[in-house]
DNA sequence: TTGAAAGCGATACCAT
DNA sequence: ATGGTATCGCTTTCAA
C-alpha cells in the first residue's frame, strides 16, 4: 500500500491535519514541527493523493492538452512548452492525440473535461459551434485558432508573411505561390488571408497552388504543381511541407534557391538540419505552450473575466540558404 | 456545480447506491429502476467522478508516462502508440517530459503513481535501485531499457546491428566508426555492447568516437572526429545524431556515401527526407507503445505474475542512399 | 499551535 | 431489489 497522510502523521507523531497544514500552510504551524513533518515526508517518500485532494478542494491540479498530431513537429515543440510552465505551476498534464479527427477531439474533450481543471486545444479541428458549447462548460484555451471570445493564444502571422514577402521582394521575386493547407484548418485560411493581403500590398503575384495534407507526401506531392505554376519563390502552409518541397525539387534536379525559393512556417528543427537549410517564418512553440498555460491559469483563478484574454506572439523570419535571389531568366 | 451521484438519486427518487447499480451492475436492479435511473442520468448529464470512483476502487482509468524528450522525434512516435492503444482500452494518459534529467524522472514518477494505475516509463535515466524501488510499489513498464525482472519493450538491437554491419561488410567497409550516446544511457550501453559482438563477428575494425548528446549539434561535433579516425563507415547512437554528421560531412564537402557511408537508428521519418536519405535500423515506435500498453494492462489484470513479462520488438535496416560501396583507396 | 471531526463523490458491504 | 453506512485520502472548519 502506499504512503499516506495518516503514515506521516503517525510516524512523526502528530494528526493528519498538522501533516496537510505542515506542507500547504507551514506558517499555521509551529516551525520545529513543520520541520520533523517534513523529515518524515521525505523519509517515507510521501506525496500526497491529487485525486483525493481535489475531491475536497474542487481542484484536480490537471491540464488536458489536445493535439490534432503528435507526428508533426510543431506540437511536440508546444507541448513541451506546456509541460514545463505546467510542471513549474505544480500542474499534471493529461494529453490526447486526436490523430487530426474532428469526432474523436470532441470525444476526448468530453473525457478529460471531467478530470482536468482547465484544457488547452492546440489547432483544433472541431466545428465552431462544438467549440463555443465546449467553452461553455469547462475553462478552455484555444492555441493558433480564434473563435469568438474564447481566449486564445495565437501567432502573428500578418507580421511574420510580411517578413517573408519583404524578403522574398527584395530578392528580386515578383511571382510567389502558395501551398496551402487542408482547407478547414483555421490556420490556413488565416495564412492564406493574411498572405493575399501581403501579396496585394507589395504589388506581387500571388498563385495558389492548392491544399495538401500538411505532412511531408503533401509537399512531395505540390512540387511539380509548383514548377508549373512558373513562379520563382514558393511559400508553404508549414516546414514539413517545404521540407517536401525540397525533397522532390532535389530529386528533380531543380537548384533551391537558383531555381526557386523555398519558404516554410514554423520553425521547427529540422527546417535547419536540411540543405539547403531551409527559411522560415518561425512560431514560438515553446513560448505558445507557456502564454496557454499562463493563461489558462488566470482564468482559473479568476473565472468571472471571461473569455477576453488574449495572446499573440512575433514571428520571426529565419533567413537560411532556401531562399536566394530571383533567376533573372 | 457539476452533478453528482447525488443529484441523480433525488431525481429519480432511489438512494446513490442505487444509482450507482444501476449504472455499473445493472442486473442487481429491477429493470424498471435501472431505466429510470439511466433517464435521469442522461436528462441531467451526469457521468461519474473518476477521482472520486478511484479513491475507493483503486483503479483510476489513468496511465503514466514519461518521456526524456520529445523534442527528439523518436518519442513522439512511441507516443502515438501508446495514445492509440490506450484509447482503445479507454485509458487516458499523462503524460511528462523529464527533460533528460534523472531526479525529475523520479519526481514525476511519484506525482504521476498516485493517479494512475500504472506507468511507462520511455527510456527512462534513473539509476536501476529507483527503479526497482519504484518498480515495487506501482506498476511500471520499461520501454526501452532492461531492469532485472520489471516488464519491459525493448528492441532487437543486436539483430538491426548484424543487418548494419552484414550491409556495410557487404559493400567492403572494414573499419567502422561508432558515435556514442549519453555513456550513462542504457540503450547506449547496449547498442556498443551488441555493436562490439558483430564487429567481431565479422572481423571488422570499429573505431569508437566517443560520446555526444543525443542531439543533432552531437553529431555535427563528432564529424570531424569522424573522419580523423579514418573509417570508411559510420554508425550513429541515432538517427539526430546521424543527421547531424550528414550535415556536418555536407557542410565540409565530403561525399556521402561516396567517401563516407553513414547509418543511423531509430527510423524516424525525417530520415528518409534529407538528402541523401539516411540508411538506418528502424525501431517500430507505435508498435513498442503499443506493446507497452498491452504489457502494462496485462500485469494490471494480473498483478500476482510480476515481473515476467518481456517483449523484443524486431528492427529492420531500412538501406538508403547514405550508405553505399567502401571507396577503394 | 494542534487535534477531532465533518465531508468531498463514489463504491461496496451489510442489512433489510 | 434496495437503502444505510463505512470508507478511500485529503482538506478545512471548529474547539481546545
Amino acid at each position: 500500500m502506499r504512503v499516506t497522510i495518516k503514515d506521516v502523521a503517525r510516524a512523526a507523531g502528530v494528526s493528519p491535519a498538522t501533516v496537510c497544514r505542515a506542507l500547504s500552510t507551514p506558517e499555521l504551524v509551529r516551525t520545529e514541527t513543520a520541520d520533523r513533518v517534513r523529515r518524515f515526508v521525505a523519509e517515507l517518500g510521501y506525496s500526497p493523493n491529487r485525486a483525493a485532494r481535489g475531491l475536497i478542494t474542487g481542484r484536480t491540479g490537471n491540464l488536458g492538452l489536445i493535439v490534432p498530431d503528435l507526428a508533426n513537429p510543431f506540437f511536440p515543440g508546444v507541448v513541451k512548452g506546456i509541460q514545463a510552465r505546467a510542471r513549474e505551476a505544480d500542474y499534471a498534464i493529461f494529453l490526447a492525440d486526436s490523430d487530426e479527427d474532428a469526432a474523436a477531439e470532441a470525444h476526448l474533450v468530453r473525457v478529460l473535461s471531467k478530470q482536468v481543471d482547465g484544457l488547452i486545444l492546440c489547432s483544433p479541428r472541431m466545428s465552431e459551434a462544438d467549440l463555443r458549447s465546449v467553452a461553455g462548460d469547462t475553462p478552455i484555451i484555444l492555441l493558433n485558432r480564434r473563435v469568438g471570445r474564447i481566449p486564445a493564444v495565437t501567432f502573428d502571422s500578418l507580421g511574420g508573411m510580411r517578413q517573408a514577402v519583404a524578403h522574398l521582394t527584395a530578392l528580386g521575386h515578383r511571382r510567389i505561390g502558395w501551398v496551402g493547407g487542408p482547407r478547414g484548418s483555421w490556420s490556413n485560411r488565416d495564412r492564406i488571408r493574411v498572405l493575399r493581403t501581403v501579396a496585394a500590398e507589395a504589388g506581387v503575384d500571388l498563385v495558389e497552388i492548392g491544399s495538401v495534407q500538411p505532412r511531408f507526401a503533401g509537399g512531395i506531392a505540390a512540387a511539380d504543381l509548383v514548377l508549373a505554376a512558373g513562379v520563382t519563390a514558393v511559400i508553404a502552409y508549414n516546414d514539413v511541407v517545404a521540407l517536401g518541397l525540397l525533397s522532390r525539387f532535389n530529386a528533380r534536379g531543380i537548384g533551391v534557391p537558383e531555381r526557386i525559393s523555398v519558404v516554410g512556417i514554423d520553425g521547427i528543427a529540422m527546417a535547419e538540419m536540411v540543405h539547403p537549410p531551409l527559411t522560415t517564418i518561425s512560431l514560438a512553440m515553446p513560448a505558445s505552450g507557456r502564454a496557454g498555460v499562463d493563461l489558462l491559469l488566470q482564468l482559473l483563478a479568476d473565472p468571472e473575466r471571461h473569455g477576453c484574454a488574449r495572446r499573440e506572439l512575433e514571428t520571426h523570419l529565419l533567413v537560411r540558404a532556401s531562399t536566394g535571389p530571383a533567376p533573372t531568366s
